[in-house]
DNA sequence: ATGAAAGCGCTAACAT
DNA sequence: ATGTTAGCGCTTTCAT
């Protein structure tokens, strides 16, 4: 047979050479720009460019310079506003500094860690955020792939970890809540599933140990509102049910909004909900809930990565700067789902 | 200066060849599970490269092959949950084909042509969408750069084209407002700004004109709450105040609605409101809405896509296969926001 | 200022 | 079944 199975090839550096009457070391040389080059030859070159519509192969370009030019980012999937804002920020800022973006969503496929280990492959440098892959796949990268930011995770030693501040804002979340005066107390997602929830768990149960008030076992659940919804039908049918209910996030905590309303209880006042995010219909319900800077996030994590890439690409004898980590504070935006204030006017969009 | 600016290579198929006392051609044929390899000698590769820890580059392996495996798209943010979901139905898709995925948020950035000319040179093939660059980028990509699908814009010869369906459904929301005896109407965005829009509101004049009624100019605004809010602030200030807003997005219909209720008036019994798209605040805010298969967009132009590269690579002498173009169904969605139904019970999420 | 030539790491046709 | 070798399209010494 006789396909060609190649893709056909462009027109390259050699036809243009050809066609200047000059020699393809000339060609590169006027395509980088290089002053090397005399104003008449630079001309030639580029008409010939011109002509024939020449645009140099990225890839025999990336070969011959060792760079990919391009970076990565893996993450769990889109839904939601949290991860798209995370990469809008790092895709925003990447490409301001000249490089191509790759994303990897893993859906929580089990062959996730291959996927990770191919991008690793294609980049200069990439961002592995929590709940994709577990820290094998991300250890044996720092070790011989391309560098690393870790966004949202648990941060493992010489690797750069950006994370936003859970238990702190947390607590005070709890604080908030008991100065309402709830005494009875649940907790909707899962601390496994997340570092970011585990730290939510953590502040919520020290604010309430703080407060002398018993700590619920979380009522684990995915990151949905129909999980959030079916996770708080069980609750509500139980004999002593709970006064407030803490969750994992924003779209859980609509999730058991709406089973609550369903159940024709009145929130808050037969039952205190909040979330985490502040998403668009957050704001539409009257959650409370925490605002995080996504975007933030993943801007400096697009930011610390150009850092190493750089300083990897100069003098490799000198030692590579210090490992970063770093904390983003988040803010409490209270409205109407956590209570009625016992003073004063309700309150409307206070942030703390 | 000494500084090696050039990446230092990893393992390469030369090292393993020699560990294994081979041919780098048998390391090639083992990597890629060629059947002309003795077991003995494939697992005396395979331990050569156990032991080095090789991984082919991908730069090498594409310059030889002429493909990239993967593939690109093209969008101006990820603002809202309408471009996130059709990102994310391509990326999970492609992903399952086997090719990675490179995005392109253009932001309305001026140098955008540029930026999409070079992700061309990437890819194997990629998706453009809507207000991010115009038609004579794309027909030089069209002409002579990889496979293209349009996703969400006007078609242009020889390029598939996928789109969801706006007139009808804007249409028919423009006959259910007129069932609900509004006759003064205003609609707020730009036609000017993305064909979507265009057609949202070609089908909205079609619906008042056939209903005998006045089409008022658009009210332009760009995509967000703001926008929205602001654009109705002006609206509401009329001597003439309409009965019926339909907006362009549901941020948009949003800011109407926010506009409104800070102007003290009641949606819908003094003014009704309409959006787009049905994110997830539509249903907490009661938002009568189109919603449309975003996810289904995405995927759809990875198959159309995959299907194109790999026509492409086969045979060169078969013509390609005609042009395709699809206009997905759109779904109205009724809730509280476009008026109090005049018989029957209150409508809750009726479909039509 | 320009050219010749040696890679960069791999695949695949061809030879054995 | 395995090896040899010629590319793939570019960058970059090293000469001139």
């Amino acid at each position: 047979m006789k396909a060609l199975s190649k893709r056909r090839a462009g027109v390259t550096i050699y036809q243009v050479a050809q066609r200047a009457g000059v020699s393809i070391a000339t060609v590169s040389r006027t395509m980088r720009d290089s002053d090397l080059v005399t104003p008449e030859t630079r001309a030639r070159v580029l008409a010939a460019v011109e002509e024939l519509g020449f645009t140099p192969s990225r890839l025999g370009r990336s070969l011959a310079e060792g760079q990919h030019a391009a970076n990565g980012i893996v993450f769990p999937d889109l839904i939601g506003p949290y991860y798209a804002e995370v990469v809008l920020g790092y895709e925003e800022v990447a490409a301001d500094l000249g490089r191509s973006v790759l994303i990897l969503a893993t859906h929580g496929r089990r062959d996730a860690a291959a996927q990770v280990l191919e991008l690793a492959n294609r980049v200069d440098g990439m961002v592995v955020m929590g709940r994709t892959v577990g820290d094998e796949v991300v250890e044996r990268i720092a070790a011989s792939g391309p560098p690393l930011v870790l966004v949202a995770r648990d941060p493992i030693s010489t690797v750069d970890t950006i994370r936003t501040d859970n238990e702190r804002s947390a607590r005070e979340l709890a604080e908030h809540l008991l100065a309402h005066g709830h005494r009875r107390f649940a907790f909707v997602g899962d601390p496994d599933d997340s570092p970011d929830v585990a730290g939510r768990y953590a502040g919520f149960a020290a604010g309430l140990r703080a407060g002398g008030v018993p700590v619920p076992a979380p009522v684990r659940c995915s990151f949905d509102i129909e999980a959030g919804r079916a996770a708080a039908e069980a609750l509500l049918r139980r004999r002593s049910r709970p006064q407030a209910v803490v969750c994992a996030n924003d779209e859980v905590a609509l999730g058991v909004h709406t089973a609550a309303t369903e159940a024709g209880l009145t929130v808050p006042d037969d039952l205190a909900v909040t979330g985490w995010d502040d998403v668009m219909a957050a704001r539409f319900a009257g959650l409370t809930t925490v605002r995080q800077p996504m975007r933030e996030l993943g801007a400096t994590a697009a930011h610390w990565l150009h850092d190493r890439i750089t300083e990897r690409g100069s003098d490799r004898s000198r030692p590579p700067s210090a490992v970063r980590s770093q904390v983003l504070p988040t803010q409490l935006t209270v409205r109407r789902s956590c209570g009625t204030h016992r003073t004063g006017p309700p309150p409307r969009e206070v942030q703390t």
